[in-house]
DNA sequence: AATCTTTCCTGCCGGC
DNA sequence: TGCCGGCAGGAAAGAT
């Protein structure tokens, strides 16, 4: 599930039990994410302590003195506490257990997630260096959107899922925030104007602070670092919901496929 | 059987 | 001819 609101709920559930704490182990059971875990990574992580932990768009960073703990959740990850000893699942391939007993675990059944590790400005890692603003960075406003969307033709919900061009937004909060926004996620980027871009980013900031206020969306079994399912999901406007009527004028909510993911919208109330 | 929350890579195209 | 950006499609793997 984890989009930016996902990702930042477990970053802030999982904080208290990490900052400021020293890793007594990380446990590595199975290697093969997206990129393999590094053979290095139990011996370099032990003994470390936590000084921060942040996120950069979808990414987590546990910073170290040595060195940062890069974590991506991917599209089935999930990272939570358990208590120290507690029997892995199925699709449980890593942990990192603290001196105080609390153990963060990552359990992603598809295996699309990362962790890495780097030394140095995490923020030049290859994976990060060329991610766009963060959405609620004063970078990201109207004159940034419009300067990025010169020369594109695609449709304005596929560049907006484009992580150049913001970070952290994905499918569903990409169709919630042209809903609010008003716009037709098939209008070609160039041909939107300065003016609607704007409401765009106000309405890609609501949405998000929304959603991690409400504690993320659970689809299917995301839950957040304490166990708990996030509840975004019952305040969805269009994600989901095709054939539904539109809660602001009835009109049925459309279905469409772009770039081989599912689009929601109103063909009344976004042009 | 088709679909899903992510992201990177390839191949192709047009413009210069 | 080469280089570039833009864009569509495919790939990774498992559950439902």
């Amino acid at each position: 599930m984890p989009e930016l609101p996902e990702v930042e709920t477990t970053r802030r559930g999982l904080a208290p039990a990490v900052v400021g704490r020293k890793i007594a182990a990380a446990v590595v059971r199975n290697r093969a994410l997206r990129l393999p875990v590094p053979r290095h990574l139990p011996h370099t992580i032990a003994g470390e302590t936590v000084s921060a932990l942040g996120r950069r768009g979808k990414y987590l960073l546990f910073s170290c003195h040595a060195g940062t703990l890069i974590v991506h959740l991917g599209m089935s990850g999930r990272l939570w506490l358990v208590e120290r000893g507690t029997p892995p699942e199925p699709h449980d391939h890593f942990d990192l257990v603290m001196e105080s007993g609390a153990t963060v675990r990552l359990r992603d059944p598809r295996r699309f997630g990362l962790v890495l590790w780097t030394r140095g400005d995490p923020l030049r890692h290859a994976l990060l260096a060329a991610m766009g603003p963060e959405p609620f960075d004063q970078s990201f406003d109207a004159a940034w959107l419009y300067r990025m969307t010169r020369s594109r033709r695609a449709p304005i919900k596929q560049v907006l899922m484009d992580g150049h061009v913001v970070a952290g937004v994905g499918n569903i909060y990409a169709n919630e925030a042209l809903f609010r926004a008003g716009i037709n996620p098939r209008q070609a980027a160039n041909r939107i104007s300065r003016a609607r871009y704007q409401i765009l980013v106000e309405q890609v900031r609501a949405t998000l602070q929304h959603a991690i206020g409400a504690g993320g969306s659970s689809l299917r079994d995301y839950v957040g670092s304490d166990g708990m399912a996030g509840s975004f999901q019952n305040q969805f406007l269009v994600y989901d919901r095709g054939g539904i009527p539109c809660q602001r004028c009835s009109t049925p909510i459309a279905a469409i496929r772009q770039g081989q993911r599912s689009t929601f919208y109103c063909p009344r109330c976004q042009r």
